[in-house]
DNA sequence: GCCGTTTTCGGCCCGACTGTTTTCAGTCG
C-alpha cells in the first residue's frame, strides 16, 4: 500500500473513532470508516490527486476528499485537530481494549476522568467501574481480560507495519554514497509474526552519514541513541529502529548474529566451541590464537561449522541445527513456487475491489490459477443470495475465456454454524470449484463443541479447506479454545486443507500449530484472504509463516499444478 | 458524510450475544 493511502486510512480511522467517541452520529462514523477502507485499498497512491479525481473513490464525497486535500497540503486536518483537543489520546487508546467501545470509554472519561488504560486499571483495582451505569463486577473482569489480551502482545506490532518502516529506511540508506550493503535482520529477516523493534546493519567504511540520514529520516519521532556503531530512534508510531554499521569485511559475521534468535546464535556458538572456534558478531575466529577465520558471508561462517546455510525462517532452535548437520534441512516453499491464490473476495461482498479488478491483478502477480470466494448469506451482513452468487459465476466463467494464461475458480467462504453446518446445501455447494470454510461467529462455545464443530466441518465432502482455523486476531483475540489436534487428524483423514491465512493480523494458522499439524501428514494452503487488489501481496507473509512450519511444495496444494489441485479439490 | 435505474431526501450491512437491565444499550463480525 502506498504510504500515503496508510496515513490517509490512519487519519480518517481516527476522525470516525473521535465522532464515534464524542456521540456524534453513528451514520457519519460509519462514512468515514467506509472512506478509510477504501482510500486503504485503493490501487494508486491518493498523493497528488485532487477533489475531483478523490471523489472517483467509492465513499469518498467532496467533504472527505476536502479533508485529504488538506491533509496533503497541509499535514493535518483542522476538524481532526479540533475533535482532538476536546478528547484525549488516552481516550482513543481504550477502544482498542476488546469489549470497551467509543460509548463505554467516553463514559469512563467524562465520569471517572480516565484517560489512560493504566488509570482504567486502577479504577478497576478500586472497585469503582461497578456504579457507573451500564457496568457491572463482569464488564470489570472482562475488560480486566481484555487488558491482558492487548498487553500480551507486549508493544510488538505487526509484521507488515514493521516491514513497511524497515524496506523504506533500507532504501534510504541503500542510496547513500559508500553503502556496500544494507539489509534488515532481526525477527523480521525470521518473519516473526509480530516485531519489537527493526535491526537494520549496513557494511561501510564510514558510519557518520548513515546514522546521521537515520535521525533525520522524516518519521523519527525521538533519538534514543546517537553513537559511532549503533544509533536507536522510535518513529511516531512507537516502533524502535537499531541502526548498526559493519566495516564491509564484517558483513556476514554481523548479518548472522544480529538476525538471531538468540537460541539459534548460542547453538552455533557451541558448535564453534567444540571446533575450538569463536563466534561472534566481527567473525569466526580461532579460540587460541584469535586469528580470523572468516566473517564476510554468512554462507562462509555456516560453512566452517560444518553447516549449510540455514534460512532465516528456520533459526529458532528448532532442530534446524541437527536437520543441517544431517543434511536434512527441507526445502522451503518459496512465493515463486505459490501458483495461485485460492481465498479472496471482491466487492460483492465485503471487498472493495471488483471481481475484474481482482482478476487483473491475479493475472499481473503471474498466477497459473485464480479462486474468487465471496461469503456466503450466514454472514448476515453480507446480503449473499444463490441468485448473486450464481451470477457472478456467470462472470467468472466470462473472464475465465478472456485469461487465456490464468484458470479461473469459482468459490466461496462458507460460515461454519454453531454446529459445524455450513451454509447452503450439497445440491447447491457441487457447483462450487473450491469452497473455504471458516468461523466468524460463536467463539465462546465449549472445548468439546468447538473441536466437534470443526471436525465435522472438515468432514463435509464440500468443504476442501479450513480458513484460518483458529480465528486468532493479533493482539484483539486469541484463538479459539479447540482440540486442535483432533481437528488436524480429521483433516488429514478427510483430505481437507488448513490454511495459512497471510493477513498480517491473522497469520493462522502460526508457525508452531503449523509444526504440529504437519506431523499429521495433512496439506496447507497459503491464502491472502484479499479485500483489495491491494491485499494480495500479503502472500509473502503467509509464505514466511508456512517457512517457520518447515512446509516444502508438497505440503502446500497451491503450489501445484492445477490438475492436481482439482483433484484435491473434488468433493468426496 | 455518502449516495441515487424508487435520485437531492431519507435511507444507510444485519443479527446475535452479553451483561445489564426490567425492556435495552453496547459491542462485535
Amino acid at each position: 500500500m502506498p504510504r500515503t493511502n496508510a496515513e490517509v486510512q490512519a487519519l480518517l480511522q481516527e476522525y470516525a473513532d473521535l465522532v464515534r467517541i464524542s456521540g456524534g452520529d453513528a451514520f457519519k462514523a460509519r462514512a468515514y470508516e467506509k472512506a478509510a477502507r477504501a482510500v486503504g485499498g485503493h490501487p494508486a497512491d491518493v498523493a497528488g490527486l485532487d477533489v475531483k479525481e478523490l471523489r472517483e473513490i467509492p465513499g469518498v464525497g467532496r467533504s472527505i476528499a476536502e479533508k485529504i486535500v488538506e491533509f496533503l497540503s497541509s499535514g493535518q486536518v483542522s476538524a481532526v485537530e479540533e475533535r482532538r483537543e476536546h478528547i484525549p489520546a488516552g481516550v482513543r487508546e481504550l477502544i482498542a481494549i476488546p469489549q470497551l467501545g467509543p460509548r463505554k470509554a467516553m463514559l469512563l472519561h467524562q465520569e471517572l476522568g480516565i484517560s489512560s488504560v493504566d488509570a482504567l486499571v486502577a479504577a478497576i483495582h478500586g472497585e469503582r467501574l461497578r456504579d457507573l451505569k451500564g457496568f457491572g463486577e463482569k464488564t470489570e473482569q472482562n475488560i480486566l481480560h481484555g487488558i491482558e489480551l492487548l498487553r500480551a502482545s507486549g508493544g510488538r506490532i505487526l509484521l507488515d507495519a514493521a516491514m513497511e518502516v524497515a524496506e523504506r529506511i533500507v532504501g534510504e540508506l541503500s542510496a547513500l554514497p559508500g553503502c556496500e550493503r544494507c539489509a534488515y535482520a532481526g525477527s523480521l529477516r525470521r518473519m516473526r509474526d509480530t516485531i519489537g523493534d527493526v535491526d537494520i546493519l549496513v557494511a561501510a567504511e564510514a558510519s557518520a552519514p548513515f546514522m546521521a540520514a537515520l535521525v533525520a529520516l522524516p518519521e523519527v519521532a525521538e533519538t534514543l541513541a546517537h553513537g559511532e556503531k549503533k544509533t536507536s530512534i522510535r518513529t511516531a508510531k512507537g516502533l524502535q529502529v537499531d541502526l548498526r554499521v559493519l566495516p564491509p569485511g564484517s558483513w556476514g559475521a554481523g548479518l548472522q548474529y544480529f538476525t538471531g534468535s538468540k537460541a539459534h546464535n548460542i547453538r552455533t556458538r557451541e558448535i564453534a566451541v567444540r571446533r575450538k572456534l569463536k563466534l561472534s558478531e566481527y567473525g569466526l575466529f580461532h579460540a587460541k590464537s584469535g586469528r580470523k577465520i572468516t566473517s564476510e558471508t554468512e554462507e562462509a561462517i555456516y560453512e566452517r561449522l560444518g553447516l549449510p546455510w540455514i534460512p532465516p525462517t528456520l533459526r529458532e532452535d528448532r532442530g534446524e541445527i541437527a536437520a543441517a548437520e544431517r543434511g536434512e534441512l527441507p526445502d522451503l516453499i518459496t512465493e515463486d513456487a505459490v501458483r495461485g491464490d485460492l481465498h479472496t473476495h471482491t466487492d460483492l461482498t465485503d471487498g472493495l475491489s471488483s471481481l475484474e479488478a481482482m482478476v487483473e491483478a491475479a493475472a499481473a502477480r503471474g498466477y497459473a490459477y485464480f479462486a474468487v470466494t465471496d461469503h456466503a448469506p450466514d454472514l448476515a451482513m453480507q446480503r449473499m443470495t444463490q441468485e448473486k452468487m450464481l451470477a457472478q459465476r456467470a462472470r467468472v466463467r466470462e473472464l475465465d475465456r478472456v485469461h487465456r494464461g490464468m484458470r479461473l475458480l469459482h468459490g466461496t467462504e462458507l460460515n461454519i454454524g454453531p454446529d459445524g453446518e455450513v451454509d447452503w446445501p450439497g445440491e447447491f455447494l457441487a457447483g462450487f470449484d473450491i469452497c473455504v470454510a471458516s468461523v466468524h461467529s460463536h467463539f465462546n462455545q465449549s472445548r468439546d463443541r468447538l473441536t466437534r464443530r470443526l471436525v465435522r466441518a472438515a468432514e463435509n465432502p464440500y468443504v476442501s479447506v479450513i480458513g484460518h482455523p483458529t480465528t486468532r486476531r493479533i493482539g484483539k483475540r486469541p484463538g479459539l479454545d479447540a482440540d486442535f489436534d483432533a481437528v488436524f487428524e480429521a483433516c488429514a483423514r478427510t483430505g481437507t486443507a488448513l490454511e495459512i491465512n497471510s493477513h498480517p493480523e491473522r497469520l493462522d494458522l502460526c508457525d508452531d500449530d503449523i509444526l504440529r499439524a504437519k506431523t499429521y501428514g495433512v496439506k496447507f494452503a497459503v491464502n491472502s484472504d484479499a479485500h483489495s487488489t491491494t491485499h494480495l501481496p500479503y502472500l509473502r507473509y503467509g509464505i514466511g509463516m508456512a517457512q517457520r512450519g518447515w512446509l516444502t511444495d508438497e505440503d502446500v496444494i497451491n503450489t501445484w499444478p492445477l490438475g492436481r489441485l482439482r483433484r484435491f479439490l473434488r468433493p468426496g
